[in-house]
DNA sequence: TGTTAGCACTCATTCCGGTCGAGTGCTAAC
DNA sequence: GTTAGCACTCGACCGGAATGAGTGCTAACA
């Protein structure tokens, strides 16, 4: 079957108007709405047509028609291909410039679920390739040490430590100043178990001590567990009646509640993305998740300078308006793309 | 129209049916459920009598009684008022130990969520009475320094700050001692415009710096603006049909997610919180917020030690487990109670 | 060969009337 | 004061009819 000009012009259609109206759309609709001119009846054997090639259903006999994840699939990457794609603006996207990373994001994932009526979630940077800034441990306590570690981007990291063994206040200041020298502008990566033994060496004290100071400091900036992750406009799903019947909806903010999920699957994807474009769409079934089978996501990976990067999300019904959203995404990618790097 | 025995009996048995099965209940089920051995017409009469006194009401002619807010009132008063209340025992309540206080927090609310099967909310220490424990200014950029604050119970806190002015390696080595000798054992009351005074004069530096710093101090351990507030089980309320029902569920939820009106509706009741028992119950109508008008919300003051206390809230119907509810939340108190004090 | 008008058909939605049953209020008897 | 009996109310449920949007198919038309 050939897949004309015309039968794409009246898929289009299908989805443009499914994506206002949310019921399914018929062929008289079909016939008055667009520029072709062409009667419902001829609509009606496009249609037919484009059931065939899987790209439309109806959901019962004799309703209107509505796409396919296939459908949606087309038209989504034939939208990605046309790449004079306007920037869409943004109303009130100030978001204040804060030293503080977490609150920036947690801002942006506000902002992002207010201007498009969808949930978003993002996820704090990751830390993987990031420097090494600066290192300071401070007496608290007799046997309490407190541990700051500040990356590269001025992310502050903290651990407070509890020592078995006494360490003297000239220790201290020693390691402290050997932990700057030697660590300084190294990623995590780099710190490799020769380097440790070299520590080791040259500290001084005791090798138990130098140990504890690095898991420390490696706890400190870890990435897995911790990694953070904002959700905002929950419940903005409720304005979307496809997903509010049944309990899809119940699952969805439980899913969006329950971050643990939501990481794992965004740390899967992160690995597999392309370091080129960024933005990717998942539709209907292609999500893992068997809680969003509803709902299409569209991701971007932002980067906030020194490699770290982190993810942004678009939560909504597969009829989103995925022109809108991904031109948001852009724009929100270039606000960030080194937000936090120096000047 | 006396308030008899067998009239509480009553009362407290359409409570609990309601409370269980969450459908009107009507004379027969009272006559056989309880021991009072009563025939379902003299019930009848009976809650004739407690639906003139406001206790209960039917929802629509010839449905069984539900409770009124002023039903619940009574009986909840009476059950507090009764001491011996026996403390329930909790499932997998193992909370690991963390420095975090915010981690733990957060594995709390989740934890009772998971056992109450309510809505949970609970608040981070405020930071009002709270010792300084520790200052530390570090270096980190020609003309930035990073400071660390650490509170009694080991709370850390830290912001940069942009120095308009050069300080040398000397003077900051010197500032940090002053700082520490001079503010340690302090609450942020006791540093006044007096004891500012004293340390710009004895700094032997410029006194914008010493404005600077203290300003990025008291920034640190702010205590309003980013008081922080866990939710957990929010899709709880999906269990109990009354609150599905229109968009009670979708408001809820969203002033879960929104936390800025809990925080505000926290800090209001906060101060008004007797010392004492503090454990409260707020019924329907009694809540301030309208999104709650149909739920009941029990909160708790909790005190980790050294004056940082914090509010957990249990969100959920009007026919909730009180009795449970009360008994967790004590529970739980215990345990929080000094959880972060030095041992 | 592509397009269109007409028509019969399908099927979800809505409305309506009837039945059912849980529950009540009242009265009279115990 | 308690209970049995009875009429009454009203929501819930069910089945059928009416409605209407939308389709597929066929035949006519350009």
């Amino acid at each position: 079957m050939e897949l004309d000009e015309r039968k794409i012009r009246i898929l289009t259609a299908i989805i443009q108007n499914y994506q206002e109206t949310g019921e399914p759309v018929g062929s008289r609709t079909i016939s008055r709405s667009t520029d072709l001119s062409l009667s419902s009846a001829t609509i009606r054997n496009e249609m037919a047509d484009l059931e065939e090639m899987g790209l439309i259903v109806q959901p019962h006999t004799s309703a209107g028609r509505i796409p396919t994840d296939k459908g949606y699939r087309l038209y989504v990457d034939r939208m990605m291909a046309d790449q004079k794609r306007e920037v869409t603006e943004m109303k009130d996207f100030f978001v204040e410039r804060v030293d503080r990373v977490e609150l920036y994001l947690r801002q942006m994932a506000k902002m992002l679920a207010a201007n498009t009526n969808y949930a978003t979630m993002i996820t704090g940077p990751t830390y993987n390739q990031t420097k090494l800034k600066f290192i300071q441990l401070s007496r608290v306590d007799a046997n309490k040490l407190l541990a700051v570690v500040v990356v590269e981007g001025n992310i502050i990291k903290n651990t407070m430590l509890d020592l078995v063994r006494e360490v003297t206040e000239e220790e201290l200041l020693s390691l402290n100043l050997l932990l700057n020298t030697k660590l300084n502008g190294l990623t995590m990566q780099e710190i490799n178990l020769g380097l440790i033994k070299d520590l080791e060496s040259q500290a001084g004290i005791h090798a138990d001590v130098i140990r504890e100071v690095l898991d420390a400091v490696a706890d400190a900036i870890r990435v897995d567990e911790d990694m953070q992750v904002y959700t905002s406009g929950a419940t903005n799903i409720f304005k979307y009646p496809e997903l509010t019947g049944g309990d899809t909806a119940q699952s969805l903010i439980s899913t969006l509640e329950d971050k643990r999920e939501l990481r794992e699957l965004v740390q899967g994807k992160l690995s597999e993305t392309v370091p080129g474009e960024g933005i990717q769409v998942y539709i209907g079934e292609e999500m893992p998740m068997t809680s969003m089978r509803d709902c299409s996501v569209v991701t971007a990976t932002y980067d906030l300078g020194d490699g770290m990067r982190g993810t942004i999300g678009i939560i909504g019904p597969k009829r989103m308006d995925y022109e809108k959203v991904v031109g948001t995404l852009q724009s929100v990618m270039s606000q960030l793309d080194g937000a936090f790097k120096e000047k």
